[in-house]
RNA sequence: CGGGGUGUAGCACAGUCCGGUAGUGUACCUGGUUUGGGACCAGGGGGUCCCAGGUUCGAAUCCUGGCGCCCCGACCA
């Protein structure tokens, strides 16, 4: 990229745009606010979708698929949902297209082709999925009931950006069904610390576990838990949520148990879910002005070695050495990609593969080849050291390893430096206009007070952390009494 | 939907005020020299100048009307 990380937002946006295309991530699509995720991009996310997936299985949930559609009359029938996404819903309301009489050649929709009944186009698919619980469920036995669906979703937004907000995306949503809200409650909060566990071990990225409040949370929810990340630009990004239903969907959809005791009970619900929206999160947490910085635990490759050759001789002597040391390396199970193209340039490499982002970059030339040396590279630190060339397989693990803490702690410090504690209305002001990141403050837990600050910083509360100190104060806003203080920031 | 910007080669842009039939960089192709941090020289291919209509001998350029995209806002579990 050969700039620095810019500050103004307006900037960061272009400086964040045209990282996401010249790292090959992804592109606009001309299909209005959708997006292309080019290869090497949709293979950073399937490295995130497998840990995931594991991770879900290993707590005990299956995968499934429901329909793309759901008709209007199931949408509707959980109020709070429907009405919170109505204003963002694609609808089907025909079937079919028939050759248009006035313009030769040309398609217009078959007005005889009207649906009976609308298909909204999921924003999200607790309507068609409890739908089919009332089906599957009629006893304890039943329970619980621990679904996952990998699948694209559509919302209309206004304004969209690659990644972060596409008018369709891709994510997975948990959907679960259990006999006790205190059962629920704990599935909530078991996949809010899945999430947790990920951001910070795959993605090296430290997030803020907290509960939303009553104006950010999730149509239908009775309450909405969430993981919050600090961008490299000081505005903070949702990463992924998990909500507790309560009863409202199984009352919606009258999902019925027959308990051990014999009486009838509506069962209790959660859903979870996180998009490719990580992406984004991945992208502006650890990105410097060379480009994408990838955790090795979600790099599609984690080794690139780049030969650096003048004749056809040196080359195949390189190849040689490559194949013994590639080798190694992949039997500690990682991957390595040899990039012996005679096309580019080792420069032109070196600055390829570090606009995407590889951990670690080795280079063997003809000087190596008459020492027995590698030149190692970590795209973290930018460092570079000369290794013996039959040690150097043995040393990635370790090396890898060490990235991965290295950006962590990298994020970690920068949040910390970016999270501030106020005590007036006019620091909070302050900072966020100045210093920007997470801002600490008391706040009296009403709905009034948090949309007046919202109106006037352009800052929401972004959560109640859930280890947040019980301690008597007075809101930065109203003066009334709190019993504990919330994060504020912009957010994204 | 408001404010601002913009639409010309794959990409980034100049040319538009002042009308004369399209250019620069980069990428691409060919040949040669190169190769330890984005190579160099020479040659070459590539365009409905967003769309529609109008003015004019002649429109990328002027006029009218559409549309798209970008950034900021509004919106955004």
């Amino acid at each position: 990229m050969g700039k620095e990380i810019p500050t103004r937002q307006e900037d960061y946006s272009l400086w964040y745009n045209e990282l996401v295309k010249k790292a090959d991530l992804a592109e606009h699509s001309d299909v209005r606010g959708c997006m292309i995720i080019k290869p090497y991009g949709y293979s950073i996310w399937e490295k995130m979708q497998q840990a995931l997936d594991k991770m879900f299985k290993d707590t005990g949930h299956s995968n499934a698929y429901f329909p793309l559609f759901v008709p209007k009359s199931l949408f509707e029938a959980e109020e709070k949902n429907a009405e919170g996404f109505a204003k963002e819903c694609a609808i089907v309301t025909h079937y079919r297209l028939k050759n248009d009489p006035q313009r030769p050649g040309k398609l217009m929709v078959d007005p005889e082709a009207k649906l009976e009944e609308e298909l909204v186009v999921r924003p999200t698919s607790e309507a068609i999925i409890w739908s089919t619980y009332k089906k599957w469920i009629q006893s304890y036995r039943d329970l619980p009931l621990l679904i996952n669906q990998w699948a694209n979703v559509v919302r209309w937004e206004m304004r969209t950006r690659l990644f972060l907000r596409t008018s369709e995306f891709l994510w997975q949503e948990g959907h679960t069904a259990h006999a006790t809200s205190d059962e629920a409650v704990k599935e909530t909060l078991q996949m809010l610390n899945v999430y947790a566990a990920f951001a910070e071990e795959f993605m090296a990225m430290p997030v803020i576990k907290g509960r939303k409040s009553e104006g950010e949370r999730f149509p239908g929810a009775v309450d909405t838990y969430c993981i919050e990340a600090m961008m490299q630009d000081g505005k903070a990004l949702q990463a992924g949520t998990s909500h507790f239903l309560g009863q409202n969907f199984a009352k919606a959809f009258n999902v019925q148990f027959t308990s051990k005791e014999g009486k009838l009970e509506h069962v209790w619900g959660t859903s979870w879910g996180v998009s490719t929206r990580l992406m984004g999160a991945l992208i502006m947490a650890h990105s410097d002005d060379d480009g994408l910085i990838l955790p090795p635990k979600l790099a599609p490759i984690h080794v690139v070695i780049v030969p650096i050759f003048k004749t056809e001789e040196e080359r195949k002597k390189i190849s040689d050495k490559v194949e013994q040391i590639s080798s190694k390396i992949r039997e500690q199970g990682f991957t390595v990609k040899y990039d012996n193209r005679d096309t580019q340039k080792p420069g032109f490499k070196f600055a390829e593969w570090e606009l995407k982002g590889v951990p670690v970059r080795i280079a063997i030339g003809p000087r190596d080849l008459e020492n027995g040396t590698v030149e190692v590279a970590r795209r973290d630190t930018k460092e570079k050291k000369t290794m013996k060339m039959d040690e150097v397989a043995e040393s990635i693990p370790a090396l890898l390893n060490d990235i991965q803490q290295n950006i962590y702690t990298r994020a970690f410090k920068f949040r910390n430096d970016k999270t501030s504690v106020v005590n007036t209305y006019d620091e909070l002001k302050k900072v966020l206009d100045e210093k920007g990141g997470f801002v600490s403050a008391h706040w009296d837990g009403t709905v009034e007070t948090e949309t007046a600050i919202k109106e006037e910083t352009k800052a929401t509360i972004r959560c109640i952390p859930l280890d947040a100190i019980e301690e008597s104060g007075k809101c930065v806003y109203s003066g009334k009494d709190s019993p504990r203080r919330v994060l504020f920031a912009r957010a994204y």
